[in-house]
DNA sequence: GAACCATAGCTTTTT
DNA sequence: GCTATGGTTC
């Protein structure tokens, strides 16, 4: 295969590009993950060794994606190649040299940002702080601002100012301590860490210097101080460093990400080149006119305009709800009727929003109308207590000293060791300076523990012996084996069977699921599947990472999460002052920039569609707040967005009537805007427009015409359903009709599918057929 | 030591 | 409006 088929001149010749650094502009849609992937595959092409090649993506499904599309083009040796984001880099890389630092052990472990949260915690009581002045958020995030920039507990004291500053400098003395003490490192400490050693050891930075002769890293503008000289101390030898970015969509400037990275660039390589890609191929014309009018309001910005040779598309849909309900229902009347009118699958269409807190309101409508759909973040999978408790005890088994988790697990289940027992334990501890492991593991320390009930050494006796049994265990099995044992053998599961209360059960689907992940990861990990490798890589998945968009499913996410990713139907949700921009970066102007950049990622996610909504008024912490349209809005020219409101009960501007009543019926029309962008020529001037046309051309038919054709089911208002009736759903499968209610567009479905409950279904919005 | 109830605090965005 | 926490009670 050619790897040159299908650039562009820019494209090629950044892909042509072979040594010295090399800076890639490259615009929203403009082809970029194309262009890395070409430029490892010619760098193979050109007999470079996949080992000497390292690329850094942001999430780690770009990273598989990436190494998937240069196998395909080039074959097995991309395989090889050393590919993954920062995060994950680091960690290989410490676990192969972290003894070097002489500080922590090999088998170290990663605490997410909730186990470095109780860290803090404990620093701040022991330290007598009051969490309301030194709340537990501002601390760790103040911490971890610190070591995004490089900066140890000594560097922070000397620059702190404030009482505040002064006093986080102790914290996060005590902090590190307390981190060195568990073997553990934080996802700040990866990078940290891994730069100090590289820094302080000649050797090891000379060997990875040698090996690295390329070095690609990809959306280099929300690189922080740490990643930067990461990248900087890996090229400097062989300077054969490409990086990738959009100045246009840094939005990570409150993790530390810094612009400047990008922006300086050229300075510092003086040798290095540029190559601006500003041809757009993924969205219409009126979609890219509108990103690009509303990204030209920052000041702090170098002018660049993207262009595409796509069709005008349709105007943008401003839809001005009554509430956040309001805006709910429309959206969901909208995504239905682009799957049934315009035959739009659910998996290309995505819900943006810039809080996570606004997806509850969006998610129950899915859930009521039965539409499918999946979720990034929110409630994350790992944060589940029954999940993080399994983490916990796998940390302990690999790493003892890890007496963050092991006071996690040490009473779970229940084995009789409370509050005051543990106090008195961990109190000896600290005195003989021992781990707590140290104390439990020997029965002439644990007899030595003053004021122990004979009941509580009793157990923690039991206890520590269970602990060796596991370790032992663990040594001879596979990962997920040795969960499913740790499962059985500490009574976790035993518990959660015991009463049979809902949240039990979905306690197990869950456990069941992560045994699940387990046996997935020995399938598919490059590396060996053992534990360590395990705990690793469950660290330092993401949200994103771990969503399935590949089914038939919308897509919920926020805004930062969307980076990255294109739909061809997209919503942006809460469209207002106050919650986008964000209330709390309205004094910032840099900050501000920031808000208008995460609005232009989210325009430039779309790719033939966009919709844009907000709400008169919105329920916030309870309380119902109004808020004036975001200024982003305004900022859309006239011509490229058409505004209509809940309020209006004129013609088409009642639309949520209309789209709730008469589009069932209309036969799927997949030339309109199913097929690709460059294709619809000649597309309606508004949706009012193809709305008319609908009604005057569009037969009539029923829709479950498509579902002879073994497409996605499809809503359908022609069949009678009645008690006892056999119905096919597309989630969940064959279920029976336990009763029927209303009539005409009312008609509301219960229906019982076997393993998964009682589901209540409106006719017409519900995607099943009779079987 | 555990279960229950009241209340405070929360919401920016995440590896 | 929800949840995580802390206090109170048995």
């Amino acid at each position: 295969m050619d790897i040159f088929n299908g650039l562009n001149t820019a494209q090629k010749t950044a892909v042509e590009h072979i040594d010295g650094p090399l800076l890639i502009m490259a615009g929203a849609g403009s082809g970029k993950t194309k262009v890395l992937t070409c430029k490892i595959a010619n760098l193979l092409a050109h007999g470079v060794a996949p080992y000497n090649i390292l690329a850094i993506t942001f999430t780690n499904k770009a990273a598989t994606e990436m190494r998937e599309r240069a196998v395909r083009m080039i074959g097995a040796p991309a395989q090889s190649v050393w590919l993954s984001t920062f995060h994950s880099f680091c960690a290989r890389f410490l676990r192969y040299e972290i003894e070097h630092t002489g500080i922590y052990k090999k088998n170290f472990v990663i605490y997410d940002s909730g186990d470095s949260q109780t860290v803090v915690k404990i620093c701040l009581k022991e330290m007598n702080l009051d969490e309301k002045q030194f709340t537990p958020n501002s601390v760790q995030s103040a911490i971890s601002n610190a070591k995004n920039m490089l900066m140890g507990p000594r560097a922070f004291e000397r620059s702190a100012s404030t009482f505040f500053e002064k006093k986080v400098a102790e914290v996060y003395s005590l902090y590190a301590q307390k981190l060195r003490a568990n073997n553990a490192l934080d996802f700040d400490d990866l990078l940290l860490v891994a730069v100090a050693l590289l820094e302080e050891n000649e050797e090891v930075r000379e060997r990875y210097q040698q090996r690295f002769r390329y070095v690609l890293v990809d959306e280099y503008q929300d690189t922080n101080g740490a990643q930067y000289q990461l990248t900087k101390l890996l090229a400097a030898k062989h300077h054969n460093l490409c990086v990738v970015g959009d100045a246009d969509q840094s939005i990570y400037g409150w993790r530390g990400a810094d612009i400047r990275n990008i922006m300086d660039f050229e300075k510092d390589y003086p040798e290095s080149h540029t190559i601006k890609l500003e041809q757009n191929y993924r969205s219409t014309k009126t979609i890219l006119a509108a990103a690009n009018a509303v990204i030209e309001n920052n000041e702090n910005r170098k002018p660049k305009k993207l262009w595409t040779e796509n069709a005008t598309g349709e105007q943008i849909i401003s839809y001005f709800a009554t509430d956040e309900r309001d805006e709910a229902r429309y959206i969901l009347g909208e995504i239905t009727r682009q799957n049934t009118i315009y035959n739009v699958l659910y998996g290309d269409m995505a819900i943006l929003y810039r809080t996570n807190a606004q997806s509850r309101v969006l998610e129950e409508s899915f859930m009521r109308e039965g539409v499918p759909y999946t979720m990034v973040g929110g409630l994350k999978f790992y944060d589940r207590k029954e999940i993080r408790d399994m983490i916990a005890y796998l940390r302990v088994v690999f790493n003892p000293v890890d007496t963050v988790s092991l006071m996690r697990i040490i009473n779970v289940p229940k084995r009789g060791l409370g509050d005051t027992s543990l106090g008195r334990l961990n109190a000896y501890a600290a005195q003989n300076e021992l781990s707590l492991f140290d104390v439990i593991s020997s029965p002439d320390l644990i007899e030595a523990v003053p004021g122990l009930s004979a009941r509580a050494r009793n157990a923690l006796e039991k206890f520590s012996v269970f602990i060796f049994e596991l370790i032992t265990a663990q040594e001879t099995m596979t990962v997920h084996a040795f969960i499913e044992h740790v499962l059985q053998s500490s009574g976790y599961m035993a518990e959660l069977e015991s009463e049979e209360k809902p949240e039990n059960i979905s306690r197990i689907e869950n456990l069941k699921e992560f045994v699940g992940v387990a046996k997935d990861f020995e399938k598919t990990t490059e590396d060996e599947p053992n534990l360590e490798n395990f705990l690793s890589q469950v660290a330092l998945i993401s949200d994103i990472d771990s969503a399935d968009m590949e089914e038939e499913r919308v897509t919920l996410m926020t805004l930062h999460s969307a980076k990255g990713l294109e739909f061809p139907v997209v919503f942006m949700a809460g469209m207002e002052e106050g919650l986008f921009p964000h209330v709390r970066t309205l004094m910032e102007p840099d900050q501000l920039e920031e808000e208008r950049r995460t609005c232009y990622v989210g325009i430039t996610r779309a790719q033939r569609k966009l919709y844009m909504t907000h709400a008169r008024m919105r329920m916030i912490f309870g309380h119902t707040t109004s808020y004036l349209p975001s200024r982003f809005l305004k900022e859309i020219p006239d011509a490229c967005i058409e505004r209509i409101s809940a309020d209006s009960n004129e013609g088409f501007g009642s639309r949520t009537n209309f789209g709730r009543q008469e589009y069932t019926n209309f036969r799927p029309s997949k030339r309109q805007m199913g097929g690709d962008v460059s294709q619809t020529n000649t597309p309606p001037k508004s949706a009012a427009e193809v709305l008319g046309a609908m009604h005057r051309t569009v037969p009539q038919q029923p829709a479950a015409a498509v579902n002879m054709a073994g497409g996605p089911i499809r809503p359908d208002m022609d069949v009678k359903w009645s008690v006892g009736d056999k119905a096919k759903h597309g989630k969940w499968g064959i279920g029976t009709v336990v009763s029927v209610k209303g009539s005409g567009e009312e008609v509301e479905l219960k229906i019982a599918f076997p393993g998964q409950g009682v589901k209540g279904l409106m006719q017409k919005y519900a995607p099943i057929a009779k079987v």
